[in-house]
DNA sequence: TCAAAAGTGTTATCCTTACACCCATGT
DNA sequence: ACATGGGTGTAAGGATAACACTTTTGA
């Protein structure tokens, strides 16, 4: 059943790693030149050097960047023509494996000076995803309006099992349905599909609207690497609520506080303070040290190290933000 | 950043085709002739003549089969050096991007006649999988003795975060865990590295227990692709939870009782009748058709048809089966 | 003494789980 | 009439969401 290929592929490993930094979430990225777009960092896999993905990705990451990262996890495999145009494009299909990786920032303090490649805040990617502050005005001002008129225009797609508008509805919490903050990436797609980012003009999709009136919607990437960092928030956002990895991304010691504003910085949404306690504390995913912080302002707070031990009790430990406030 | 390969690479797609029917949840294999293992159908993708590898999937699997897949999801993409071996192996290294896939048993009647396939229940590879008759024996009376001579046996492995008591804890429920239906990759992998099932000896792996003592496993696979039905079996028990995915599998009209013995069947435990009931009513997933049907025993059943418009209403119209019984 | 952030106690509500009973048909 | 599966009402318990208030420090 089985037949050899007739088309050269080359497999890359594309890696989102992930870190948080002055309460915000970060992003590895290489060096965005002038006039050029910011992109992940990726290698080529090579079978013949490393027996899995993992460790080729380790290797890799570890050679080129000299960043330590802990957690990694498979994202999803991005093969489509058509979306990953290149400059230099040799006609060799290329496919990626995109992996979500975590690092803690202050592991790598030393590696990022010398590395070409830098840390960079993942909202300035998706400025809408980031409800820390409330709403943001992107949203109404200009998002909404520009696919209301999508939908308008939208003669009926047969193969879509969702109508223009209801995937508007579900995707960006219009009209009485909720906000989800881990569909981001259903709104990337959805974006890019009514061609209001700059990666679908560069892919050659029209807009329905004319193209100069589209004011640019967050930050630019190369190839599809945009369409892996949206999949990989969206997978850390939802991991977070039943494993814990939160972990993974904070100092050994910490604050609930600052515990807290990490969550806060992924979901992109505020917390309930005092349910956010009691529920790291029924998990009994921490513990204190009996240390306690010299104040950042107001009363010193104790502070906390994670319980390495709670993934041998109990089956699923994460933090299941719920509510809003 | 990205260089160009040393070693040429084939990608396949490997397909995991569910249907449901009499009960039981069922897969496609391909002919196993005699002396040959099961596997899974696949096929080369090819960049050139598919666009994307969904496309690339329903076409094989249309021109092999005959067989009409309607939903399909990709898995995860595997890569392991010496987890695929083939009897030609012809030293190019082999990847694969699996999909899971769903259809309904009676749309293929025909094609199944010609085509050299079959589906086969899945428990089959899986014995210890199906606990709608209780606790399978299986596990009692070999699987976890075995386990936990390896247990025993088990030098430190730095680089595992758990033990090996703990995984087994986890995995299989011993010692006060629950039973967790979704860990069906957890299980397998724990039993592979344990080197209890036939891949693992395939594949050059020692066990810790003289092999002849090893009694079958469960139905081995070809390459690794039972590997790839335990990611797809674990990811249809836990998509059924929260996305309408079970009603890709039944007809178009269906009573309660036989929708209800459909997830049974997928998550391989049993549910509570008037739960399950209430909650497919509250979620208002169906709508009665007002025919009856001719009774299969006792009182004549109310027909139901799923509402395809929940999708549009609902953001995460699934299946939650809660509790025991 | 006041601002700023840490930390705690309590209640209303919903969802999950479990129980026990009645109904309609074929034999 | 009785066996068989279809179909329903209701109560207990736990988890969640929201409320307001006290405590400890630095300036």
């Amino acid at each position: 059943m089985a037949e050899a290929h007739l088309t050269p592929i080359e497999v890359g490993l594309t890696a989102a790693i992930v870190a948080v930094e002055a309460e915000e979430p970060r992003i590895l990225v290489a060096a965005a030149r002038s006039g050029t777009r910011a992109g992940l960092p990726f290698g080529p896999f090579d079978p013949l050097s490393h027996r899995t993905f993992e460790i080729g990705l380790r290797n890799w990451v570890a050679a080129q960047t000299a960043i330590n990262v802990g957690y990694v996890e498979q994202l999803y495999t991005f093969g489509d023509r058509g979306r990953h145009a290149r400059p230099d494009d040799t006609g060799a299909h290329m496919i990626s494996v995109g992996y979500l990786a975590l690092t803690r920032m202050s592991d790598n303090a030393a590696a990022l000076r010398e590395a070409q490649a830098g840390f960079e805040p993942w909202y300035r990617f998706f400025p809408w995803e980031d409800w820390r502050d409330g709403r943001p005005g992107i949203l109404d001002q200009t998002i909404v309006p520009l696919l209301e008129q999508w939908v308008k225009i939208g003669k009926s797609e047969p193969l879509r099992p969702l109508g223009r508008r209801e995937r508007l509805r579900h995707c960006f919490g219009v009209g009485g349905s909720p906000w989800d903050e881990e569909k981001v990436l259903d709104r990337y797609e959805l974006l890019y599909e009514a061609g209001l980012v700059e990666e679908a003009a560069r892919d050659g999709r029209v807009a329905g609207v004319a193209r100069a009136k589209i004011p640019p919607l967050g930050e630019a990437m190369r190839f599809d690497h945009r369409r892996i960092l949206a999949t990989a928030i969206a997978r850390l956002r939802a991991k977070l609520k039943y494993r814990p990895v939160v972990f993974e991304l904070m100092p050994d010691e910490f604050t609930l506080t600052e515990l807290q504003h990490t969550v806060e910085a992924i979901s992109g949404r505020h917390l309930h303070k005092q349910n956010f306690r009691r529920l790291v504390e029924s998990a009994a995913l921490v513990e204190p040290t009996g240390e306690t912080s010299t104040a950042t302002g107001g009363r010193p707070a104790a502070q906390f190290r994670f319980r390495r031990d709670v993934v041998q009790e109990r089956p699923a430990p994460g933090l299941r933000v719920g509510g809003r406030a």
